[in-house]
DNA sequence: GTCTATAGAGGGATAGAC
DNA sequence: GTCTATCCCTCTATAGAC
């Protein structure tokens, strides 16, 4: 690789890791072009030699993350039989995709701001959100169809689980202080969709 | 009153309909002053002549909102000593709230997007969490008063089941075809979160 | 490839006639 | 108060020298 190459190679990175990190700051949708250049200690217009624009970059970030995610998995087996109302089993999903969240913040944070801008579709909220989240909808209903009794429809269920992990981990992750630790988000999550999921000591609904 | 003042306070009645009626449709962001004033049948330039900008048509709409909302607290009380671990007071808290999101989606809508743009400080998004969660936490904070063991602590509680309840109405009630009924949603939360507050049949955690 | 300089689009906000 | 016309600013994106 000759020197050009990689003085170019060098920019894209430095551009790159600038966006992530203004991501997170300022958010999105109010990081402009200019400010990624300015971060990055490079000209606007160099901007232009590697990105069609702030989506395209955005496509890389994501595409980057891919490749990582995909490595990843091959290592950690995810087959759709587990068992969501055990402890540990359940602790350990959410704290993957709490880690998942905390080390791609920002193109998650990315991601959620783009949707508002984006898409023109009415349902659009609702169908990013149950595609997002069709993984734990399909632990739902395995979980259903071992005969165990769900609290309500799987869909709705884990788009209302997936709903409750985004929102806080883009409130907590983004703070330089954070109110909480990981370890004690995640009990405390655990502990409530474990009993909330296993229904258990249910009254009867009231006008029974 | 004159019939130029009831001319003007119609044509700022039809632009505040207008900018309701887009901010569910498009979003916030999305929505242009000249597309509010074309929606309302009037020129752009008399969008000036009520409001200084989008921002202060926004607080328009929330003062109205207030107005509304009070005028409704004094007939239904909200005391402190709520006890959410009871089926149907957990039931109609859960139908309140999403009662009023559904009622002022617009304002809901803006304020979320609004959120995004705004504010600068890096735990912004946490801070109002918190902040629009504080009479659940204080439930929350009544039953642990009461011996009750939660399972985590009440602010973060509070927050993930707002950012639930939020999420999940933003997505639905924007749908003009809506996946489920609020019935179906209030009965699978209820379920939901009646059995994660109660906490019930745990398991030690895995490490004892 | 990177820079400086600038063109161009989009939209917020104002001027002034009616 | 409402209109038409237009200004002006911000930010994206391109041109052209190096």
């Amino acid at each position: 690789m000759g020197v050009r190459r990689a003085r170019a190679a060098e920019t894209e990175l430095a551009l790159k890791e600038a966006a992530r990190r203004l991501f997170v700051e300022r958010g999105y949708l109010n990081t402009k072009i200019s400010d990624i250049t300015a971060a990055a200690g490079r000209a606007t217009g160099s901007f232009y030699d590697h990105f069609a624009g702030k989506e395209e970059l955005l496509a890389a970030l994501l595409a980057d993350l891919r490749g990582a995610a995909s490595a990843e998995m091959r290592r950690s087996e995810h087959p759709r039989d587990h068992d969501l109302t055990d402890r540990d089993q359940l602790h350990d999903h959410l704290a993957v995709a709490w880690r998942v969240m905390r080390e791609n913040l920002p193109v998650v944070v990315a991601l959620h701001e783009a949707s508002l801008t984006g898409g023109h579709a009415p349902d659009q909220a609702w169908r990013s959100l149950v595609t997002e989240t069709d993984m734990l909808r399909d632990h739902l209903e395995y979980l259903r169809e071992s005969g165990h009794e769900l609290p309500g429809d799987p869909i709705l269920l884990a788009a209302a689980m997936g709903g409750l992990l985004s929102t806080l981990a883009l409130a907590l992750l983004r703070s330089p202080t954070p109110a909480y630790s990981d370890a004690e988000v995640l009990d405390t999550l655990t502990t409530l969709l474990l009993n909330g999921l296993r229904g258990a000591p249910t009254d009867p609904p009231s006008d029974a």
